[in-house]
RNA sequence: GUCCCCAUCGUCUAGUGGCCUAGGACACGGGCCUUUCACGCCUGUAACCGGGGUUCGACUCCCCGUGGGGACGCCA
């Protein structure tokens, strides 16, 4: 079944809502481990959950994992798809001896169950049907027989050998009364099916492969090597829960972050690799290894995703950074058609901006027919002498040559301007900027007059010292 | 309650018995640069959970304790 000694992961999330960022980040792990071994990444849909599946919910997570580039060579599967398979071979266990069918009732399993909380004992199933050796009938389950006795050993990739004593092990179902395969037996079934060699999981499987063992003994399966992720927490150091803030990985493209950014994040969870902080995705595929995966929990720091988005907005080409920001500026009601000036926009915020929303959001002011006047900037800057300084330094760009209209030479009248006048620089920019951009906080004015272009600055400037007349600050 | 896992700066982590006066990164403080805000650069504060062993020598190995997490479903 395997394909000489081909390293096959996958990722087999259930349907029950959004791929949130721990699912995420045990797939990235199983993309780079596939990659770097030149293997196999399947994508295996675990929706045996009849109540809590969705379609929409299969859907999120398939455009989340593509939004991170994970991408799979095989599959999506289905488990309701595959119902069949889980049936013929659980009915092999029965024949075999090493299943049965049970008929005790759920209500009645869960009030033994309580008891036993209750009374401090580990709440098992009692095998009231283990040895009535009943046939299948509509209201019947069917039970692994557990052996009970020895230990199983689980040869862990990160946390090491880890022994479990059989006896703490319990018949559980493996096939439930509506037909279906219980999670147990499924990811069991169909790892083998499909040749998984490597699972990489969340650790709060840990304590269910035992029992997984088990089974795939019971069924003669290989075995599969396993490694079990430590849990992504918050910052209370509970398990990573909505009440911690964006758990869906699609929250994040809406707040505007770029997909490497959060790979890149999420793969330094866990993982490291000396002291490198940041890493292209050849280079996760180059260095990713379960040996350097931690044993402890993480505690999810959202500020540090966002210094690495920081980082890849950096970075990102002007052109490809503009593609980004549009549907941003859309959602401001800005209809951006001009992919060059889209490009010069994004060049100029490109270095003060966290996020794409936030670079959307302090650009919106080059779109714009009126400048939105902030108060306090107005009122600090377009007054009295102010105004003059701007209406005259105004003057000067009307009558700045088209060929001398460029940032060296916008800054040159800048600055003689400051000298001539016995002003500080600082004094002549505010009061044009507060014209330009409405605010105190843009990007440097060389940058931002020749984005806007001669035309709109001369304009600007004469809009925004009519309008500071108009409210009296002169 | 029982079983399992884990434990280095606030956070992510490096460290595999001497290289550690414990390194890097985020965040935070100070400084430089500066036309605002940022970027960048320099710099500072800050950690080996506790107790026993083992050893010439423990952050590193063992045990106990404590703390945190997980599991105990006809959920996955």
């Amino acid at each position: 079944m395997s394909e000489n000694g081909r390293i096959i992961t996958r990722f087999a999330p259930s349907p029950t809502g959004f791929l949130h960022i721990g699912g995420a980040r045990t797939a990235l792990f199983n993309f780079l481990y596939a990659r770097r071994h030149d293997g196999k990444f399947i994508l295996r849909i675990e929706d045996t959950d009849q109540l809590r599946s969705t379609d929409e919910s299969t859907k999120a997570i398939l455009d989340a994992m593509t939004w991170l580039g994970l991408n799979w060579d095989a599959g999506p599967f289905f488990q309701t798809q595959r119902l069949e398979i889980y049936r013929e071979t659980a009915k092999k266990l029965v024949a075999a001896g090493k299943a049965y069918y049970c008929v005790c009732q759920p209500e009645e399993l869960e009030k033994k169950r309580k008891q036993a909380l209750a009374e401090g004992r580990k709440p098992k199933y009692d095998g009231a049907c283990r040895d009535k050796s009943l046939t299948a009938t509509p209201d019947a389950v069917i039970r692994f027989r557990c052996p009970g006795i020895g230990a199983t050993v689980v040869g862990d990739m990160i946390k090491g050998p880890v022994t479990f004593n059989n006896e703490e092990l319990d018949d559980l179902v493996i096939m439930r009364q509506d037909g279906h395969p219980t999670y147990n037996f499924a990811v069991v079934v169909d790892d083998a099916e499909m040749a998984i060699t490597d699972v990489i999981r969340g650790d709060d499987h840990l304590n269910n492969t035992p029992r997984q063992i088990l089974l795939y003994e019971a069924l003669g399966y290989a075995v599969p090597r396993f490694a079990h992720v430590p849990m992504i927490l918050g910052a209370d150091k509970a398990r990573l829960s909505k009440r911690h803030g964006a758990t869906s990985v699609m929250a994040y493209q809406e707040m505007g972050y770029l997909p490497e950014a959060l790979v890149n994040y999420l793969v330094r969870l866990g993982w490291s690799h000396g002291d490198q902080e940041i890493f292209s995705l050849a280079e996760l595929i180059a260095f990713f290894d379960l040996e350097s995966v931690g044993k402890a929990p993480a505690v999810f720091n959202p500020e540090k995703l966002l210094w690495l988005n920081q980082h890849y907005i950096k970075e990102c080409p002007p052109e490809k950074l503009a593609e980004l920001v549009i549907p941003f500026w859309k959602e401001l009601g800005h209809e951006v058609t001009d992919r060059r000036l889209a490009a010069q926009v994004v060049t100029d915020l490109r270095e003060r901006a966290k996020t794409i929303k936030e670079m959307a959001a302090g650009s919106a002011f080059y779109f714009v027919n009126d400048v939105a006047f902030d108060e306090a900037a107005v009122k600090k800057f377009l007054n009295g002498d102010h105004i003059a300084t701007a209406e005259a330094s105004g003057l000067l760009f009307a009558s700045l040559a088209e060929e001398n209209y460029t940032k060296e030479g916008i800054e040159n009248v800048l600055r003689e301007f400051a000298v001539r006048t016995g002003k500080k620089l600082k004094d002549v920019a505010q009061p044009l900027r507060v014209a330009l951009t409405g605010t105190t906080v843009s990007p440097p004015l060389d940058s931002v007059m020749t984005t806007l272009g001669k035309q709109k600055v001369i304009e600007r400037i004469q809009k925004a010292v009519e309008y500071a007349k108009r409210v009296g600050q002169v």
